[in-house]
DNA sequence: GCCAACGTTGGC
DNA sequence: GCCAACGTTGGC
């Protein structure tokens, strides 16, 4: 049975058009630096599995699908020191942080926007509508991904 | 720009 | 182990 997850990215540092224009359409999910996100990475995520794309911050909305497509491995941001995501703390064979491989499925027709989620009351549950809700991967149920399916309009 | 909600750090 | 201080996230 394959997961559903939802990942946050500001669109100006990664957007899902940059996703788009990347090689092979596919990203390593680099600079996750928050433990529980990182167990959802480490421990849960399976190749395959579902991925809602976020855009924080400006226009927040759900812009995109995706898919697992490598599950963890270490994240090499944090053994180089030019990498503004370096963890000097991290040892090398016990690496604290973890990536995964996403590869573009597609956009919404019309992002949903956070304001028109909340509105939906099949969703009133979400991890994402939570208030302080900060966690940048974050798992979202079956129904929940479905329902946002039918919301949208996939191009 | 403001600020609420969190997570982390470090003194004790 | 507690908790104040600090830094960050992210909506508005």
């Amino acid at each position: 049975m394959p997961n559903y997850w939802l990942l946050k990215s500001e669109p100006a540092s990664f957007s899902i058009d940059d996703l788009v224009a990347a090689p092979n359409k596919t990203t390593m999910w680099d600079g996750v630096r928050n433990y529980q996100a990182r167990n959802f990475m480490r421990d849960q995520m399976k190749k395959g599995d579902f991925v809602l794309f976020y855009h924080s911050v400006t226009n927040p909305s759900v812009v995109g699908l995706a898919e697992i497509t490598r599950e963890a491995y270490p994240d090499p941001t944090q053994w180089d020191p030019e990498s503004k995501y370096f963890d000097p703390a991290s040892p090398a064979d016990n690496p604290r942080w973890y990536v995964v491989d996403v590869t573009f499925k597609a956009k919404l027709k019309e992002p949903l926007s956070l304001a028109m989620l909340r509105e939906v009351p099949a969703l009133a549950g979400m991890e994402l509508l939570r208030k302080g809700s900060r966690l940048s991967v974050q798992p979202v149920t079956k129904e929940e991904y479905e329902t946002i399916l039918q919301l949208s309009q996939v191009e």
